[in-house]
DNA sequence: CGCGTTTGACCAGCGC
DNA sequence: GCGCTGGTCAAACGCG
């Protein structure tokens, strides 16, 4: 599920807050699926070519590995690696993570908005199902959206008013930024000072999967709570008038925040019916690659699809827990919600 | 009032 | 150098 980009390892670029930020703070048990060889393996090159860093970083300790499985464990019961063309036509991950970079010590933070060289930024990719970007505990607060070339759903919100009366789960975890192929910027709420940045896409290959690619690191610790839901416009009927957000239309299960407060986009975003209709449409035209997520320097982890039990164990280990953490989460309420979705 | 989303505009990077 | 594209800004507006 998770597809981890490596940016040149250097500064403080925190992969494991990266990591964790979308982990579920609290997780216990979840679906064990061993993470796959290639992921080991690459940790093991990163770690002789030593430019690995932010890898190295991350299973340093006692059983490296173990941990590494144990952050993905509640959302990523399945890691790929992912070739990357840009840096290195070459699918090995060593080459991935050990391609030179210019300006690889370049503090991200150093230029004032773009200036820094594309191709520099170091990322962190995942790919997530709907339901997997509420295993988010990161409070994100949406500064831009934008229709991206070639995307399949080239359109911006195109609000409907006929909504699913079952989309609730999965209408409180995914953000309303994704009308349909746009591609939506995130940076962190929790404090003005903090870098992080999100961009959520869709992911072509499987309209039901989300592409989230994390940029910089929180420089604070993970929020015990989520803002509050000032100027959410989940629940409200759409207005003529900008700004009035994407409204959940005549829809019974939109729900109270609970559930929302622990999805992975935003706390307030709501799908908007016309996402919702794609997300769950899959296109068999569509090609079944995942070459969309070339990007420079990533591990890719991809995301199984959830089914069955898992899917719930997985929602009760992911979704809730920084919801539960917050002390506002009501279980009982995400297994209605889960149940509807389906 | 604070925080959220939306969206047009602006700007820098990149390819040709 | 130019145009395209992606990333960010900031104003407008909604919600609690």
């Amino acid at each position: 599920m998770w597809l981890l980009s490596l940016g040149m390892a250097d500064d403080d670029w925190d992969l494991g807050a990266v990591v964790r930020s979308c982990r579920p703070s609290g997780t216990k048990a979840a679906p064990m699926v061993p993470l796959e060889v290639e992921l080991q393996e690459a940790a093991a090159e990163g770690d002789k070519s030593g430019s690995f860093v932010g890898f190295q970083r991350l299973f340093r300790g006692r059983d490296g590995l173990k941990e590494l499985e144990e952050l993905y464990m509640p959302c990523s019961p399945k890691v790929q690696q992912q070739q990357q063309s840009r840096w290195s036509p070459s699918p090995s991950l060593a080459d991935t993570v050990a391609a030179p970079s210019k300006e690889a010590h370049r503090p991200l933070s150093q230029t004032p908005r773009s200036k820094r060289r594309k191709k520099q930024r170091q990322k962190v990719v995942c790919h997530v199902p709907a339901d997997g970007l509420s295993s988010d505990v990161w409070a994100w607060r949406k500064y831009g959206q934008k229709p991206i070339k070639g995307s399949p759903y080239p359109r911006y919100a195109n609000l409907s008013l006929s909504l699913s009366l079952s989309l609730s789960l999965s209408e409180s975890l995914v953000g309303s930024l994704f009308v349909s192929g746009c591609r939506g910027y995130y940076r962190c709420s929790s404090s003005k000072a903090c870098l992080a940045r999100k961009q959520v896409d869709r992911s072509r290959a499987d309209p039901a999967m989300f592409i989230i690619t994390y940029t910089a690191e929180h420089n604070h610790p993970v929020p015990t709570h989520r803002n509050s839901l000032a100027g959410s416009t989940r629940h409200k009927f759409p207005s003529p008038s900008r700004g009035g957000g994407h409204p959940a239309p005549g829809n019974p299960s939109s729900r109270p925040p609970s559930s929302s407060a622990a999805a992975g986009l935003s706390p307030t975003t709501p799908l908007t019916a016309s996402m919702e209709d794609e997300l769950f449409q899959k296109r068999p035209h569509e090609k079944e690659d995942d070459e969309e997520d070339e990007d420079e320097g990533i591990l890719l982890v991809k995301d199984m699809e959830i089914m069955g039990e898992d899917d719930l164990l997985f929602m009760g280990a992911a979704a809730p827990a920084a919801a539960a953490e917050a002390g506002e989460f009501d279980f009982g309420d995400l297994g209605d919600q889960f149940f509807q979705a389906r």
